[in-house]
Parts: structure tokens; sequence; C-alpha cells
DNA sequence: GCGTGTCGTTGCACTGGCTGCAGTTAAACC
DNA sequence: GGTTTAACTGCAGCCAGTGCAACGACACGC
């Protein structure tokens, strides 16, 4: 890696950093991108040269993540039951180690602009999800439409059990595990005869936001 | 009704219609909250009268639907399968009658703006269901938790519906139906002897819009 | 080592969403 | 008929976000 990169994610660091911080000091509100940016020694017209808009310095490590789920996703042969590999790659993908996570969705309950960014960045994980079920489901309107409103489901109680984990401190895998259970058990997956092999999955390019 | 009352919906109308109408035709980017004022014969600031964001006005009904959905709802007595009659309430208050809707529900694949407006108008949806859930289930830190995911994964399952009706013109109620059949089929319920009957239901208020 | 190009960074000027405030007008009310 | 109320307006301003032109340091080929 270069000086150069390293430079360059050393400045996204900080800035995603003092956001937090600010952000979670004095309000999401009550924070100008130009506070943020001098917090962190750079120019407004830097901070945005990192990030699109101001919620997204809240979710700076969204690209990678999305990237390291398609690939756990992907890895490995054709699955008998499409959907238990996906719990099981959901699950393991809940990380509640990290402190700055758990700051992270803390603030989500408070704040409604971070719950927005929340919610679009769960559009990427959604459409991950849905290329997979299409190519283990095979490819069709009806199929798509149900991939679609099973990646929104998904995403929907994972979603409540983060919120829940900032807010209460209640374990999301417990939660995540046993509600993905009962609603996506064995009866869910379409038959096995109209089951398509799956290829190995291209990267899904994070929408890009317009502010 | 008044006068006055009447005249400050018919500007509203006509605002939610001329800005509807401009989306579609030229764009939401490409359209500015002055030019969908001076469509409508009045002054932006009095755009910003009847509607929080640009975003809004492309769902003008949305408080009284929720509003009416939350009163569908807490009407009647207990239900002894609360998942059931959510069920039932929530397919009855899909309307597929309205071409504005159907327009809406178009534009929806197309704008992430307004993607991201259709979510947080669901938040308000969900929150309606976590009340109604939680009178059902009793209230505890747990329920409140299950009462999220659940809301969550059903307004998943309704906007992946809805916007396939719009994408593709499939009659969402099918969808919903079979999709939340298998989802929330009776297993899901909690006990009988942990509910406790039903109060009737305080309207819950729209989620202020911080833009 | 040395030119050359790339890229992270910057300042500047600008657009557009949105707000606070101080009105104006006309309907509503007593 | 006079007062109150509420829809509406103009203006001044904040702040998020963008396009552009430049600068300087690092990278890279030779």
């Amino acid at each position: 890696m270069n000086q150069r990169e390293l430079q360059r994610l050393e400045t996204r660091r900080t800035l995603a950093e003092h956001a937090l911080r600010l952000f979670r000091d004095q309000g999401f509100d009550e924070t100008t991108v130009e506070e943020i940016a001098a917090a962190a020694g750079v120019s407004q017209r830097t901070f945005f040269f990192h990030f699109p808009t101001k919620a997204a310095a809240a979710f700076p490590d969204h690209e990678e993540r999305v990237f390291s789920f398609t690939a756990r996703l992907g890895l490995g042969s054709v699955q008998p039951n499409p959907l238990l590999h996906l719990r099981q790659i959901m699950l393991t993908g809940l990380d509640t180690t990290s402190p700055m996570r758990r700051t992270r969705y803390q603030l989500l309950a408070r704040v409604s602009a971070l719950r927005d960014e929340d919610a679009r960045t769960d559009r990427d994980y959604e459409q991950v999800i849905v290329v997979y079920l299409m190519q283990s489901w095979g490819d069709s309107v009806e199929v798509r439409l149900r991939a679609h409103a099973v990646a929104n489901a998904i995403m929907g109680v994972v979603r409540a059990s983060l919120i829940g984990w900032g807010e209460e401190g209640i374990d999301p895998q417990l939660v995540c595990a046993e509600m993905l259970q009962r609603m996506f058990g064995s009866p869910f997956d379409i038959p096995l005869q109209s089951m398509q092999p799956v290829q190995s999955m291209q990267p899904v390019q994070p929408t890009p936001r317009r502010p």
C-alpha cells in the first residue's frame, strides 16, 4: 500500500471519527460539515471528496462491508437451501465487538437523518440478497419480486435487531437467529427442481447517493 | 368545512399534483421547488408551508393513510391472533385503484430520493404496528424488540410488493397475502396466556421531518 | 536522479433546499 | 363592524453539496 493511499485512508478515518464524535456530543443537525472538516484539519471540500453526504460519514465502512458480505455469500458451491446459507452469512456478519459501531447504532435511535442513511445503506445489502436469491431460484419476474420481498424482510429484522442492540444492548445475533428461523424455516424455499447453480457473484455497486 | 380550509386543501392538492407531474416528466433532481410552486401559482414559501420537504409532496396523503390504518387496526375487540388481524388490515389497505398512486410507485423505481422518502413514511406505519403488537403481546423489552422486527419485516414485504406493482403491474395483494402467510402463519404468535386486551389505540404522530 | 503524470487537496463561486421573521390580505368570528 | 385568525408572501440568510481550476507532493517510467 502506497504512502499516498495510506494518507487518504487516514484522512478518511479521521473525518469519520470526528464526525461520529461531533454527532454524538452535540447532535447531527447542530454539526456542520465545516466543523467536521476543521476538526479533522482539512477543508470542507475535502470532506466531500471522501463522503457524498454529511450522513455518510457515520457509515464509513459501508462499502467494504457490503463487499465482504457479497464475497462471503458467493463463496462455496451450490447450496441446497439458499435461505439457510443466507441466514448463516447474515448472522456471522453481525459484528458486536466494535464500540464505534455501537455508538453508531445508539445514534440511530435519536437521529432520524441517520436512520434514513441506515435504511439507504440497507438497500445495498438488499440488492446483494436479491442477486443471490435470483441466482439460486432462477430468473423470472415472480422470483425477482419474491426475492425483493424476502430481502426487505430479512434486512428489516436485522435493522431492528441492531437498533435494539444499540438501545438496549440485546445481542442481535440471538434475536436475528430466532426471528429468521421462524420466518424462513425450510418451507419457504422454492422447490429444488426450479433451482439453478450459483454462479460466481459479481460485486454489487453501492447506490450512488443523490443528496 | 370552511371556505378557508377548502382553499388550503385545494392549494395543497394542486401543489402535490404538479409536483408529481413534474417529477414524472422531467425528473426529481431536475425539478426545483420554485418550479412546482410557480406551476401551482403560489410562492416557494407557500410550498414549504404545506410540505416539509420537496420529496414529501410526492406522498401528500401519507398522514391520513397512517391515521386510517391506525383506526382500522384499533377497531374491534381483542383478537385471538393479532398477526392474522394485522395481515388482514394490511391487505385491505393496499389501494391499487388510484392511477396517481401507481405513478408514485413507478417513480420510486427510478428516483432514489423518493425511495428514501418512502422508507421514511414506512417508519410511521412500523410505529403503529409496534404499538399494536405491544398492546396485544404485552410490554417488555423483548416484546418491543420482536415487535419492531416483525413490523420491519412486514413493511419490507409490503414495500417490495408495491414497488413490484409499480414496475411490473403485479397485484400487490396476492404477493403480500402469500408472503405474509408464509412468514407469519400461526406458529409465530406469542402464546395466548401472555396476551393482554387491546386498548383503544392512540394515533401515532408522524415523525417530524428534519430535512 | 529526472521529467511527467497522477491524485489528494484546496479555494472560490454558485445552486438549491429549507428556515425565521415580519408583514399583508381576506375569511372567520363575536 | 371591529377584531382575530390563518393562509400566504417577500426577503434575508444558513448550510449541504457541486463544478472548476489550480497546486503540490508523491508515484512511476526512463
